[in-house]
DNA sequence: GCAATTGGGTAGCGGCACTGTCTAATCTGG
DNA sequence: CCAGATTAGACAGTGCCGCTACCCAATTGC
């Protein structure tokens, strides 16, 4: 299958399939002559993946495509990868790297008592950590007192969240395909179970308030 | 205090504030003279509420902007507030309106058969209905075997997630406060719940697999 | 042989979230 | 009363991101 075919099933534009090889998210085909490649089905699939990632989900190029290096390298299990893959950030937030002046170290102190609390074992470099101490400050900082053991009851509730996340991918066996099966329940999921929880919220208020929803 | 000390309070450069003055997220200040206006306490709750709704959660400044807007109108009461600003979508998405090709019309049948299912009484008109279906076409899509029916327990988590969630904004009685502990607690809290979920992803994934986290 | 297609490269575009500059009016200190 | 600083408001410019358009030489199919 030659590029255009590739862009026909898959229906992202010719351009933009460059795009992808340019930026690495998409790997190069087998190259059959100075202008010439040929593409697969993996390359169609990997496609697909992509404007999922990137379409459905928002995560940025850049991130979509840390998330398809660890998932392709798997160097030994699914686990890597979910451990790497875990990581990304979304595109809207700002500059990673340097904290802006809130001179935060890298211990995350509020996550480390969450994760001990629950006797999570997680490696200390997990980005969660990360995200979670930023937002429990930022809420401190809007005067609401929320500290990390407000957070337990959600902790129990993404507890058995995760469980079924994995047993979903249990008892697929080819590595690659679990990973895959990972990264996408992982990530793609994530804006379906918020809107889950705005669904439920949306409910709850009317149940509580008595409220009939908007004409 | 005039411009420039709301910008010292609040840590956003004083162009920035201007900007978000500009684009209506911000309401002016009360006009003393032509080149002068005066803040208040509220104004700067409000930048730093933009900043959270921005910096932390990832919203564009137009989803903010309509957020907040919901958030101080609230007509009657919190609940029209929770209404309304769960339909915001986050920056990342691409083309609101026209579906790209994928001939949906508006119905949602798998948010619709989902919340039947679960008894929950949700508008007609929530967009999370179309994040749901957009993410099960998706996952489909890439070969994923979901419909609405793997999602109930999801859901069933969904529900006693928000049924906590309003248990903690409950006693606020003043309308204005509890809309915005409302808002804060379903935007700013979504990456810190996604970030639980990961981190329990991995301690499952870590306690099935047997491995350790990486180095 | 020759139009059509392709790979590969570079340049440009539109949107977004700011940022810098300018102007005229106003305030402050002496 | 006046010099110097500050301010509101308007607008142009910037940097990044996700494409998109164009160009060229090589290759292909007819």
């Amino acid at each position: 299958m030659r590029i255009s075919e590739l862009s026909r099933r898959s229906g992202v534009p010719n351009a933009t399939i460059k795009y992808y090889l340019r930026e690495g998210l998409l790997p190069p085909g087998r190259a059959t002559a100075a202008t010439q490649a040929e593409y697969d089905e993996t390359h169609l699939r990997r496609l697909r993946l992509i404007r999922a990632l990137v379409g459905v989900r928002g995560l940025s190029v850049a991130s979509a495509k840390q998330v398809l290096e660890a998932m392709t390298e798997h160097r030994t299990d699914p686990h890597e990868v979910l451990g790497i893959a875990f990581g990304i950030r979304p595109s809207g937030s700002g500059d990673p790297g340097a904290a802006e002046d809130d001179g935060t170290d890298g211990t995350n102190p509020e996550a480390a008592a969450l994760v001990e609390a629950m006797g999570w074992s997680v490696s200390e470099h997990n980005p969660a950590r990360q995200i979670i101490d930023r937002t429990l400050r930022t809420l401190r900082s809007l005067d609401v007192a929320y500290d990390w053991q407000a957070l337990l009851p959600y902790a129990e509730l993404a507890e058995r969240t995760a469980r079924y996340d994995l047993d979903r991918i249990e008892s697929i066996t080819d590595p690659l395909e679990k990973a895959e099966r990972a990264v996408l329940l992982t990530f793609l999921l994530e804006p379906a179970l918020m809107a889950l929880r705005r669904l439920a919220q949306e409910n709850e208020s009317t149940a509580r308030h008595g409220g009939r929803a908007h004409p």
